[in-house]
DNA sequence: TAGATTGTTAATCGATTAACAATC
DNA sequence: TAGATTGTTAATCGATTAACAATC
């Protein structure tokens, strides 16, 4: 039975994600059903594990002695993950990062639309990439407010991420994706996540030399 | 007293990373040192277990009554993360997302120096960036080889993600920092950090949602 | 039917938290 | 000295793993 209402650990979401894309991989090679015992074995995990997380998003039960169906599995997960509710998200700091993720076809797979980016440099704005227009920053707060949008990307240089951060919350942002090496401080009911690449980086080196435990992923 | 040497915990080393950010911003301000509870309460965690993460990395000691001395600190992290011995790297596929990594500066800060690109794209090839050549695909494995490289950034389309990681691994790479959304098959020995934007932009989605517990981070 | 696989409960393991002696 | 803070050991908590009855 799925108890869908509590709120689950990010270890159990991340593998989550990590079956979601390992199904697809399975659906186009053609299979139908797949068991705990195949997954747990593909991604390196406990079929124990992959039992109770899948026990937290499945609508569709598995069958015994047959396992999941591939389709309906699939299905369940990208409805937990909120694949399928569209979120618009504004951009801010149309650089070189901010134009690749305005330019990234694959946002829309995953039920996030960008409708615009802001930037304060006068020779970018009213270009377009992607077909989404870049407006002037001044006009950031105002098009937060009227347009209701709950998610920023933010992919500004460093020393103006909190300023901008703080127009963004005065506007009545809730989620914050932050591509930016600063440390944001925002209210406990706005969310953050940190893209960080030096972090990333340091963890790869690490994993080099063999200084952090191996994990699945 | 420090034990260096036995493997830590992906948990461990995601606040280590937090407190050398925090840390950089207390000296900027003019602090010179801080206490275990001065941190903790700063990232909003528990003084146990900042005290127990920093006595993995330290060799400075802190002092009671008075704390730990912040430049110290800050080294002695650093050189844990590995921000400062220098590791050489190639990009594989210039495309936006390529272009605004190469560009980059922030990376030299933390010991990567991207020597060149490489891009199939025959009218890409021979330009520069941020002072850095594109090269041809072509050349990728013997460069490799060559200029014994050990770590590789995937900025490919996903189609060519797996075919090009063969070429590196062949090539003899170490780790890879995949930023395409692809399942890298790769041998054990070859460590892969995926920069997942799905996953990423899921799990803001779903904080915002409420599904997720809070984490400190 | 017999055996494979599910969903779930119980046992184990590791990580977090609390407590405390040492000490500046 | 007295009190704050360290480093570390013991207690608690949560997550992972193993076991097993239910069942197709």
């Amino acid at each position: 039975m799925a108890n869908s209402d509590s709120p689950i650990s990010l270890a159990v979401f991340n593998r989550i994600s990590l079956y979601e894309r390992w199904l697809c991989g399975m659906k186009t090679e053609g299979y139908r059903t797949v068991s705990s015992v195949a997954l747990a074995d593909a991604l390196s995990l406990n079929p124990s594990v992959v039992k109770k997380d899948l026990a937290c998003v499945i609508v569709n039960e598995g069958k015994p002695k047959v396992g999941y169906n591939i389709d309906e599995l699939i299905e369940d997960i990208e409805n937990f993950l909120g694949y399928k509710n569209t979120k618009d998200a504004v951009l801010v700091g149309v650089g070189k990062l901010g134009q690749a993720l305005m330019g990234y076809q694959g946002f829309e797979k995953y039920g996030l639309n960008i409708i615009a980016g802001f930037d304060s440099d006068e020779t970018k704005v009213s270009q377009e990439i992607n077909g989404k227009k870049i407006l002037p920053a001044g006009k950031l707060e105002s098009a937060v407010k009227k347009l209701n949008i709950n998610i920023a990307i933010l992919t500004t240089p460093q020393d103006q991420a909190q300023a901008v951060t703080d127009i963004l919350i005065k506007a009545g942002i809730r989620a914050i994706w932050n591509f930016t090496p600063a440390h944001l401080k925002t209210p406990d009911d706005v969310a953050v996540k940190n893209e960080d690449m030096a972090v990333s980086l340091a963890v790869l080196s690490q994993q080099l030399k063999g200084i952090l435990k191996k994990e699945s992923e």
